[in-house]
RNA sequence: GCCGACUUAGCACAGUGGUAGUGCACCUGAUUUGUAAUCAGGGGGUCGCAGGUUCAAAUCCUGCAGUCGGCACCA
């Protein structure tokens, strides 16, 4: 028999015999080694250790505390789920049970609905399977004989997938005792290397290959880690992110509610009303400096119109209507497009004009389905930051790239600077022709490409065939907030098709009338989304130019009333959005609460400060305090207070 | 929209067929206080909505709505 070379990961260099399996190597190195190896990597690929090595390769083995067995303990534990649900619940069918982030999940086809107390249920069952820590083994089954088997079981989802796996692969079977799966795998040796590591969180239902015209299954989520340590870390980590939840720091801080009457729409009470106009102030003073024009189009508008910006035919199920008295049907904006164009078509426009920028804070209306509801991430009225640029079609590129560094520079002024951005492809529901899309397709393209290469790195791209919209293709812009979670914010549009289908049109140099190009594009997208997402990033601790309430002056006894009162009308003066807090309380007390509320600045004022015009400054996160003078005070928090750009 | 759970005072929760409770908040009084809860007293709920079962329903049943967790959809 031929030996094949098999070079370690150190550099060294080892011959074994063709056909030996990973485990044969390891154990030719020592008993140890093997021991603790529960799979190993061929040319980087992960595989089971029972693999047999036919050529020159380089391995690297896999013990179970490394980074790479991660992911096999989760998709062992989906196994190991698995049959610990169709051990409890026989007849149960089981579907498919992939590798997530930070864990796994299994789908089941079962008739009643899981119970509450099923997840320990299954928990207790998973340990006792683990603790048998049966080996895992691999067969190739032929088609007839996987059909047949699987057919017997009752497992008609399995036979789906079955079918659906092309004629050239292997149809492995993944044994575990006297439990199997039809699995790609690989595995680790057995399930006693998952470990106790482990947590089943919810149950969830979720259509057959994700499709809402399929059966609904039943999935059970879990999360696994090598150890325990890290289990209680991430479980931790899920309690710091509900600490953060928008919906539950909107009511703390009294920012906004929502109320049966209006689902997915917000009561903006004061505060939260300052912090949108402050996000709308801010990024009108963007727009302004980089040449756009702001408008404002009407929320309702007839039918017809609609019908004819392609609307009605493809957005139409998620629009509001309404029937007038005289029977005249008229939708609620969904977006603001069509009405910038008919502002372009007043007056006629020269190539001249263009690129012609024009923006809207304006409110869209969208029958959101109930189940999409969230807090103000989803929402059924929302104001975006939106904009439409009317461009020859030869100004693409320059206007796109002009977008992206608006947006990142913007993105930069909230501290966002690790950017995803996808590119959007034509959806299976569109308008225009095939051409068009081809060109708006291959513009973004070029756009994203150039955008990669300026940002060295910082920004990351990747590819959504079919999510476009269905008037052109569009860029996402992600961002990544400051616990690593990513929301989409952005977005950039390149439509060749609602102008012309508005007839809004210019006169080029020779005199002719030519289509323009639209760029759609938003930066917050919707500042209610953004609101939430800035309130879950800062978890309500607002940098001073955002907060709603800036600064309390908290008096310590009501002899100083007046020069609290004084302090307070000082920093009104200055600009800053100030309140007083004179009630007969205690020091203490006030700062608790104001530290509760999340206020930036607290300046506590007593009799040994009114004499001498200083402050006690505190700032919310720190014990610590300044005690300086008013003027000095006003000055600092002042500056602070500025927004950027 | 689909699957499951939930809905009791402003907020967080307890209460599994027999007169609705606790903590915080709120109100009143006392206290004038130096940086995360001063003390005492008091008021507040047709138990999400609509039906039904029962001598009796927060509690059991049905329908609806909203919310939450997912799925699907999406800014």
């Amino acid at each position: 028999m031929t030996d094949v070379t098999l070079t370690f990961p150190d550099g060294a260099k080892r011959q074994v015999p063709a056909g030996s399996t990973g485990l044969d190597v390891a154990k030719g190195i020592s008993p140890s080694l093997a021991k603790r190896t529960v799979a190993m990597q061929i040319d980087g690929l992960l595989s089971d250790l029972s693999d047999v090595i036919t050529k020159d390769a380089s391995i690297n083995f896999v013990a179970r505390t490394d980074a790479a067995a991660l992911e096999l303990i989760r998709h062992d534990a989906a196994h190991v789920m698995a049959e610990a649900v169709q051990a409890l619940w026989p007849g149960t069918q089981v579907t498919i049970g992939p590798v997530i982030d930070n864990g796994f999940f299994y789908d089941f086809a079962k008739a009643e609905p899981f119970l509450p107390d099923d997840l320990a249920k299954i928990e207790r069952k998973m340990h006792e399977i683990i603790a048998k820590n049966a080996p895992f083994t691999k067969d190739v089954w032929s088609r007839d004989k996987a059909r047949q088997v699987f057919r017997d079981k009752g497992e008609l989802f399995k036979l789906e997938l079955i079918d659906a796996i092309p004629d050239n692969q292997d149809l492995k079977i993944y044994h575990q005792g006297s439990w199997f799966d039809l699995c790609r795998g690989p595995h680790m040796t057995s399930t006693g290397a998952i470990g106790k590591a482990f947590k089943l969180q919810k149950f969830a239902g979720a259509y057959w290959r994700g499709d809402s015209n399929n059966p609904q299954l039943q999935r059970i989520y879990g999360t696994a880690w090598a150890t325990q340590e890290e289990l209680d870390a991430y479980l931790k980590q899920i309690e710091e992110a509900e600490k953060r939840d928008h919906r539950k720091l909107g009511r703390e801080m009294d920012l906004f509610h929502f109320q049966e009457e209006a689902p997915g729409s917000v009561f903006w009470h004061a505060k939260g009303w300052t912090l949108f106009q402050t996000l709308i102030s801010y990024m009108r003073r963007q727009q302004q400096a980089a040449g756009y024009v702001e408008v404002n189009t009407p929320d309702m508008m007839e039918k017809h119109f609609w019908e004819l910006s392609g609307h009605w035919e493809n957005y139409g199920e998620n629009m509001f209507t309404t029937t007038l008295p005289d029977e005249r049907v008229f939708c609620c904006k969904p977006m603001n497009c069509p009405g910038h164009v008919q502002i372009y078509k007043h007056g006629l426009k020269s190539y001249r004009d263009l690129p012609l920028k024009i923006a809207e804070f304006g409110k869209v209306h969208r029958y959101e389905p109930s189940g999409a509801l969230h807090g103000m991430l989803r929402v059924r009225h929302f104001t975006q930051d939106d904009a439409h640029i009317f461009i020859t079609e030869n100004q693409i590129m320059q206007e796109c790239l002009k977008i992206n560094d608006l947006l990142l520079a913007i993105y930069k002024d909230f501290g966002f600077e690790d950017i995803v951005i996808k590119l959007s492809t034509r959806p299976e529901k569109r308008v225009g022709a095939d051409h068009l899309w081809d060109k708006a397709e291959a513009a973004l393209s070029d756009v994203l490409d150039e955008v990669k290469r300026q940002s060295n790195g910082r920004i990351t791209t990747s590819l959504q065939p079919g999510e476009g919209a269905f008037y052109g293709p569009k860029l996402e812009y992600v961002l990544r907030d400051a616990i690593g979670r990513d929301w989409q914010c952005g977005t950039t549009q390149v439509d060749f098709n609602l102008a012309g289908r508005l007839g809004a049109f210019y006169i080029d140099e020779h005199s002719e009338k030519k289509t323009p190009v639209m760029i759609h594009r938003a930066i917050f997208g919707s500042l209610e989304r953004f609101t939430g997402i800035l309130i879950e990033n800062f978890a309500g601790h607002f940098p001073l130019w955002l907060a709603p309430l800036q600064v309390v002056v908290a008096t310590i006894t009501s002899d100083a009333d007046a020069y609290a009162n004084e302090v307070a009308a000082a920093f009104q003066a200055a600009g800053l959005r100030v309140e007083t807090d004179l009630r007969n309380e205690k020091i203490g007390y006030k700062v608790r609460e104001h530290s509760l509320a999340k206020v930036p600045v607290i300046i506590a004022v007593g009799m040994r400060d009114a004499g001498v015009r200083q402050v006690s400054i505190r700032r919310l996160g720190s014990q610590e305090q300044t005690v300086i003078g008013l003027d000095d005070a006003l000055g600092a928090l002042t500056s602070e207070a500025k927004a950027p750009g």
